[in-house]
DNA sequence: CTCAGTGTTCAGTG
DNA sequence: TCACTGAACACTGA
């Protein structure tokens, strides 16, 4: 599921569902994987009885402001997304934890692959790993100068650089491929090889790109259809673009990448 | 049965 | 020490 839209919208139904409202009930699997260094029993202990005051989010990382500390904090990791609902039948299927609200309203954490993670952390912002993130395309859309500079002294392939969550936080495989096809700029070009201009156009996309996508919450199918997104998915043969130009796929940077060798440069 | 996948981490290398 | 690379992680669905 997520790239950092996703994990917007979620911040956004989090926020809306959670805010405001006690947590009288925890409940929780055993899963020593996703609940990272910290014990279900300890996590459920720390949110029972809590006032939720508002929800954060920074990269694909997101968290629960609550009236007292330690505070949750999750990340998504390739399956996970929060569900509300009210009856406990309706809970999803690989649920990792579930709050119980004063109005009876339940919130649950689901991950089938669990790649995610469930923290406790005092300060989620200021500590690791949230505190070691690059530049957030929503928060610090100002950053234009510092995401060209620090682009152009990375000698790693320019999709990687963006992969690279402690250089520009909460992008991801497609929106990677998106804003370099919107640049057209190759994805193998070394972060330092590319103009000042390039870079520029880069930094521009990544904030036009992932504002339209929280816009659209969640219907992708409202996205431009000039969009790469709409005719990259199928890996079979002779996938191409709106105007009919070849899509090649090839793994750069450990990922499967789109790209258009009409159009990247 | 095999393999890819909207993500991160960590060991190994230069 | 740093930047970078590729494998590993875990599991579903095509």
């Amino acid at each position: 599921m997520p790239e950092l839209p996703e994990v917007e919208s979620a911040r956004r139904m989090a926020a809306r569902v959670l805010t405001g409202r006690r947590i009288v009930a925890v409940a929780t699997v055993r899963d020593s994987i996703m609940y990272a260094g910290i014990s279900p029993m300890r996590f459920a202990s720390a949110l029972r009885g809590r006032m939720v005051r508002g929800v954060g989010r920074r990269g694909k990382h997101l968290w629960l402001e609550l009236d007292c500390r330690p505070w949750p904090a999750f990340h998504f990791g390739m399956t996970g997304y929060f569900e509300k609902y009210s009856r406990p039948e309706e809970r999803p299927r690989f649920w990792k934890m579930e709050l119980l609200l004063d109005n009876h309203t339940r919130f649950a954490l689901s991950d089938a692959r669990r790649l995610g993670r469930i923290r406790l952390l005092n300060d989620p912002a200021n500590e690791p790993p949230i505190c070691d993130l690059g530049f957030d395309p929503l928060s610090d859309s100002d950053l234009g100068p510092r995401f060209v500079q620090e682009l152009r002294r990375r000698k790693a392939p320019v999709k990687a650089v963006l992969l690279d969550q402690s250089f520009s936080a909460g992008v991801g495989n497609w929106i990677a491929d998106e804003v370099l096809y919107q640049s057209k700029i190759r994805p193998q070009r070394r972060g330092c090889d590319l103009s000042p201009a390039e870079a520029q156009c880069l930094f521009r996309k990544v904030i036009a790109v992932i504002r339209r996508a929280v816009d659209v919450d969640g219907n992708n199918d409202r996205y431009p259809r000039t969009w790469l997104f709409h005719y990259r998915w199928g890996k079979m043969a002779g996938a191409v673009t709106f105007k009919g130009e070849k899509i090649v796929h090839e793994t750069i940077g450990g990922r499967t990448t789109a790209w258009v060798p009409a159009v990247q440069k």
